[in-house]
DNA sequence: GTTAGGATTTTGAGTAATTGAAGTACAATT
DNA sequence: AATTGTACTTCAATTACTCAAAATCCTAAC
């Protein structure tokens, strides 16, 4: 059911903590402290600990355990870009036929089985997965409903207004709080994608250190609440995204905003951050993101008629 | 799997709106127009209609349809009030039972099975929910976990506050509407709660019409996201609330806010209302909602080191 | 005494068969 | 012509069962 199984999962996580000198070199990685951290037990562990260790990520002595190598290979950043393909690929095929109008509004089970050659189960999982992820919902007897949320270019734009409320206000409340280590690390990040990285970087990771730098200042606020809202619409977003493509110009431009946002609330300057995050959404909201949209014309006429009906759905 | 079976859903909202008033007394209610309404199929449309001969609310006439009564029962209200028990049973339990502390932070199934002899499928139907609904998360291995998010009244003071910073805001979107229409009903709905109505209707109700409010005002908004948003901390909140005691006196406070709410929507004066529903919220902060709390006082030591725990685990 | 390595048990995802419930088509009625 | 009533088809929830994966337990090494 997972993306990838678990022992994969594992090491990719450990491989970022070790490039991200979490883990340094020669240091002993313990069996039981690793699955302590992440919630699971020794047997996945050991065997993504052997798997990093056929990479030649770390070195084994028997019967003492396994340590991070001396000598790390060159392609690490390789490895860790190929291990952060999180959504799976039947996923993404049924959001796109869905966005291209290859799929009707009401299908049942049955027809997506027959149509994708799909189990039982996984037609259930994708289903379950998008109907958490809003762009879906059960009809009351039998079938499905897709919802044309994700759909319209005004959808993103209502996201836009969205994040416009709560990002800047998340930074304004009383518990907000700043951590040099996370702001010092999105610095790092930041930084990294205005080099020569933007160039070999997939378009994806580039999209996702910029959801990430986001959630992560929600994050300071202290309140899940935000950040579980913002993290719900940055799904959305994602599965529109995808599918255009990277403006590197803007892209340039985004990074920029993000360290000026950074540089003020390392110097303490909330408020003014804050107002920046505003202003730096507003200008995204306005430009249309570093994506050039490849839509059908013929969407917007429909839109407004269906959006009354979307709302009414949702309150079901 | 749902919380009650189809026919019986269709009746009560067919009940609805015969009590409301959208469906007149003798008027004939075809078949055909409510399961295009509800998005089914005629089968479970007649078996609600003809559940509802059976109760005395619509007449039969053999091969001319069901009409709405000429005389409708006097005991509708009661009837209204006992369909409305929305969240199924099994679930409350569920969720008390952890807000109680009598449930381990890590469970697995199987676990639960055994404790409540729920079948396979019930167990998944509960979780699932739960993990939707923020509160319970799939481990990375076997096994769920609770989270401590809906346990403390410090989450529900975060749902406040993420509240004052959403519904203000989705007043003065570009995009808000007035409808008058909804309006007038909420008004119908807040006036009937400041009449005798309050002591006679349970608890439950009230609360759901004081969340239907909220989420009524920030429809208008024409922004989804808003309304998601808005909803989901909303079912959290119900979770915890439904344990609590209506205190009287503060909910006929808070409808006589809702009530100046109302009448400044009315006149057209969104700012004011934008600024009186964001005093209202944070007075319902300071004085706790309409409920007096009875939480054991030990909780409150662990919530801090839990929090960031909390935080980490949601972005996974 | 702590940590690794291996054996054993438990878990829950996956699959197939069953069945009550919802959808569909068509005849009957007004 | 529109709507009800009925017969029939299709759907997906449920159950029972299998098996790979994860958790747990136990032993050995340092």
């Amino acid at each position: 059911m997972r993306s990838s199984d678990l022992p994969t999962r594992i090491s990719t996580r450990l491989l970022r903590d070790i490039a991200s000198g979490a883990l340094s070199e020669g240091e002993h990685v313990r069996g039981q402290k690793v699955a302590d951290r992440y919630g699971v037990s020794r047997t996945p562990v050991r065997e993504a600990l052997e798997l990093l260790h056929e990479k030649g990520i770390l070195t084994r002595q028997v019967n003492r355990g396994y340590f991070v190598a001396s000598s790390l290979p060159d392609d690490l950043e390789r490895l860790l870009n190929e291990g952060g393909n999180e959504t799976p690929k039947d996923y993404q095929r049924l959001a796109n036929d869905w966005l291209t109008d290859l799929l009707p509004e009401n299908v049942t089970e049955q027809m997506l089985r027959e149509r994708y050659c799909w189990s039982k189960a996984k037609v259930n999982e994708l289903l379950l997965r998008a109907a958490r992820e809003g762009w879906v919902e059960r009809k009351e007897g039998y079938g499905w409903r897709f919802l044309p949320v994700a759909k319209t270019p005004e959808a993103f734009d209502e996201i836009y207004r969205f994040r416009m409320a709560i990002e800047p206000a998340a930074m304004l409340e009383p518990s907000f709080e700043l951590d040099r280590k996370i702001l010092e690390e999105q610095r790092r990040i930041q930084e990294s994608m205005l080099d020569i990285a933007v160039a070999s970087t997939p378009g994806e990771a580039l999209l996702a250190n910029g959801s990430l730098f986001h959630e992560e200042i929600i994050k300071l606020s202290g309140n899940v609440f935000f950040l579980q809202a913002l993290q719900r619409v940055n799904k959305m977003r994602r599965l529109m995204e995808y599918r255009a493509e990277i403006n590197h110009e803007r892209l340039v431009e985004q990074c920029t905003e993000h360290l000026e946002i950074l540089a003020l609330l390392e110097r303490g300057e909330i408020v003014d951050a804050s107002y920046r995050m505003r202003q730096h959404l507003s200008g995204a909201l306005k430009r249309k993101s570093p994506l050039t949209w490849s839509w059908a014309g013929s969407l917007s006429e429909r839109t407004t008629k269906k959006k009354a009906l979307t709302m009414q759905n949702i309150h079901l």
